[in-house]
DNA sequence: ACGATTAATAGGAATAATTCCTATTTAATA
DNA sequence: TATTAAATAGGAATTATTCCTATTAATCGT
């Protein structure tokens, strides 16, 4: 993968979020310093930095988002603002059961929990 | 909800399997005994079937798939072959879990395990 | 530094899943 | 049976994403 200053950039600023940002929101962001940089732009260097293991691609209903933190982490999703909350609650044993009781070989968890954030209650 | 033949047919085939079927599958299914139902329709009346609390809607990436079983469980993809196979990990404390370490209540919980299932080893 | 090679880009068209729109049909009701 | 409001068929619109193509730019050997 060869240099390219849209990469950097796109890069850049899905490491200097929290917010599990979209492939728009990164366009939207993107375009401050390229302002005729393309989505479809945007689309490939997401896809190219998720397969050489730079970011980590959830899925949030329909939309994709994109995440620095390739830690196995889970989410909560608040159904009122939309928020993507970052959690770690199982041990990493889990590949291991599913292993064996269903001869699965684990690549991947996603697991996203929602409901309601203790913002609006 | 008043009574269409529509609707009792679309939950009739979505009753009938285990293959977490999606609109468009139970778009053709349903064309079988009635030939001219438009492919709105099978949305309109999966959401409202999930909204009365009788089908379940589980997202496969970007694509929606239904389910018949309400029950907590959670899902392992086989990335070979995309089936989706029903499996119950946890116990059902996760919401108290969450409730307390998070202070978030929980309505559902998505848990999907990409990989690769027994058939390809 | 220079030219050749080939990946990466901009811009827009194409695709796929889903939702929306509207005139018409149909189930429920009084 | 006549009324009325929900449901339908058919197709257009929308949204997220991928694909296409001519052009640009990074890299590499000289």
């Amino acid at each position: 993968m060869r240099y390219s200053y849209q990469r950097e950039k796109i890069k850049e600023i899905v490491f200097n979020t929290n917010s599990h940002p979209t492939a728009d929101w990164i366009f939207e962001m993107v375009q401050r310093s390229i302002p005729n940089i393309s989505l479809g732009t945007v689309y490939r260097n997401l896809k190219q930095l998720e397969k050489a293991g730079i970011i980590r691609t959830i899925m949030d209903g329909a939309v994709a988002r994109y995440d620095w933190n390739k830690e196995p982490h889970d989410h909560l999703k608040c159904k009122v603002c939309g928020d993507l909350i970052d959690v770690h609650l199982f041990e990493d044993d889990i590949q291991e059961t599913v292993l064996k009781k269903y001869k699965f070989e684990v690549d991947d968890v996603e697991m996203t929990i929602i409901g309601t954030c203790h913002k609006h209650t």
